[in-house]
DNA sequence: TATGTATATGCAATCGTTTGCAGACAATTG
DNA sequence: CAATTGTCTGCAAACGATTGCATATACATA
């Protein structure tokens, strides 16, 4: 008694008396079927215990029904928000989603877009690793002319279709925010900006500093994984040097976060001596005293975005040679992290 | 000019001049192949752009090589963790891990599992919904003898394939803690008793509470879903008799975090007036004023076990008939909202 | 020389669907 | 009544791999 054999339409239609062929059709509702036949069909397939098989069907027909995508960690909270919101609006037009962890790793996302390609994905939905700078498996001919989009972290430089979040304006604004505080030193911690979303922060806070004059001071800047570990050690830095900073606008709220605790530690006073900014606005950021001012990304957004995105892709097969980019909002939410008392 | 012509081992085998089947096992590094002419085909693989189609692999083979996974909802901390690790480990192993969301809802997890099974995964990973009841579609039959391994949020009263936390002894720790820390009316806000985890947590706390001979009080004790607008309710009715609790054992961390502000919105002083527990040790409970005393589940070591159970019960479908049940340790991690100034 | 063994390859069936085409039959039309 | 149309059903070939069995060759052994 091993693998117990399966039902299949075959022995459905010799329940019934009718074709393999009929059968097919009854069970996906094809017109030229009967009502009358379709009934006993699927009344013969419920007796039987039959179960649909779609790999057969995916192989016969190339329409898996499946999307692959690929995201550094689900564990991010802003990521498992817009994962939720793609599988949700793909669950109804009945597709799948198929999601893998990179665990920021370029190679193991390399072998992660092939093995997606190998199971018949009809579309891929990707945001990169922060590290990812060669993009050739993603090129149309390494997919087969399967559609990609990217989300978040997009390639650098390179046409494609993507959903960013309008980091620009994000970094503008949490900067500019700063200044009006009357911040003067506003250092910034940032990713690697080999990843897109650091690099147009990045252009948005020297934007701020450019229109507020006050020059861009790279002793000010740093870039690394934003853990805590490396953040507590810029903290370290900065606050070495004679003239200590005035305000850190760090690029998440984990960092953010990691600021106030070196403040802590060091008796430095938040938002008084120094105002803290993070990014993401995750549920930390409420909860941390003080609160935390941080950008708000509308996840559910951007989901919903890509998810209609690679579906008009997936329908639209023309010769498709132009790229489609969309930027979905940010907003500020400031905090008492970046208000001086006396204002509060 | 659409879907491009894929290439298959048949245009290999035409550029080689051998057969499928020698190109098939030549691919798969089949002892019988020459190692000559592996190197021969694989070059040839290479040089037209080969993709491995798995889906006709599986469908032939029926190994599809991918496993299922339904949970609530992937943005808990704790689930994104296990899941993490399942998939990790299951990649080491050759395998894919379909992940879907049931949120909460038993008639989609019912659907999910159906889907999953047209998929043909292999093996199906489950924690459930806190309502499900109904675990007819989990049963062999249904299931078609796939191998099916709960986790976390288990079947009550049915024998299966699980892997818990120490439900019982974390309720009973946190109870006992509070307890020791003086408190003598301990409430415990609680999920619905139709969910395992709560029902093992509500025993330990009740064991506790008899062991120290303090009578369990009904009034105390509150069962809905563990968000913060259900806790703040519960805390409003806790507060409205004139014998106030000492202590709050809330069954997760967000509702931790909302008697907390519950207490703050008040005026009621934590830990001196009263004593807050949470569960899941999530990253919240560090950086709440006052930190949050929880508990840790490891949910790596619970995404480890179910991995290596998953997979042994795949490789061994012998005429399995006896179900394999593990538990995984649980710790309290003690925190300040748990502790009379005295005693800090 | 006949037999046995090991190594390397090919034949062809098979997995469970889908789908273009053709055929059967009844109903409608001029 | 013949011709046309429409409705329903069946045939058989796919889809792209895997795999049991047979075969071919070479070499060693009795």
């Amino acid at each position: 008694m091993k693998k117990q054999q399966q039902v299949t339409i075959k022995d459905i239609a010799l329940e019934v008396g009718m074709s393999v062929s009929s059968v097919s059709r009854a069970l996906s509702d094809h017109p030229h079927i009967s009502e009358e036949t379709k009934l006993k069909v699927k009344n013969a397939a419920e007796k039987l215990g039959y179960r649909y098989n779609a790999l057969a069907a995916a192989l016969r027909s190339s329409r898996s029904k499946t999307i692959g995508l690929i995201v550094p960690r689900i564990s991010m909270s802003f990521q498992a928000a817009v994962i939720t919101a793609i599988q949700n609006k793909l669950h109804t037009d009945g597709y799948n989603l198929m999601i893998f962890q990179s665990n920021e790793s370029p190679e193991l996302e390399k072998t992660l877009v092939k093995l997606l390609m190998a199971t018949q994905v009809e579309g891929l939905i990707v945001s990169t690793t922060l590290y990812t700078k060669d993009y050739s498996v993603f090129d149309k001919s390494a997919v087969g002319g399967v559609p990609v989009v990217f989300y978040d972290r997009v390639p650098i430089d390179k046409a494609c279709h993507k959903i960013v979040g309008d980091e620009f304006s994000g970094g503008y604004q949490v900067t500019k925010h700063l200044v009006e505080q009357g911040c003067k030193r506003i250092a910034h911690i940032s990713g690697p900006l080999s990843c897109s979303i650091y690099l147009q922060r990045l252009n948005g806070y020297k934007e701020a500093l450019n229109e507020f004059q006050i020059p861009y001071d790279e002793n000010l800047v740093f870039f690394h994984e934003l853990n805590k570990e490396n953040t507590l050690q810029s903290c370290e830095t900065l606050f070495k040097n004679e003239q200590v900073p005035d305000a850190i606008f760090a690029c998440n709220d984990t960092a953010a976060l990691a600021v106030l605790e070196f403040a802590r530690v060091n008796g430095i006073s938040v938002p008084k001596d120094l105002k803290v900014s993070g990014y993401a606005n995750d549920s930390r950021t409420e909860i941390s005293r003080p609160e935390i001012t941080s950008v708000e990304q509308f996840p559910h957004l951007m989901g919903e975005g890509v998810a209609k995105l690679i579906m008009d892709l997936i329908h639209n097969q023309d010769n498709q040679r132009s790229f489609l980019s969309l930027t979905t909002p940010v907003e500020l939410i400031k905090r008492t992290s970046t208000f001086s008392e006396l204002s509060s």
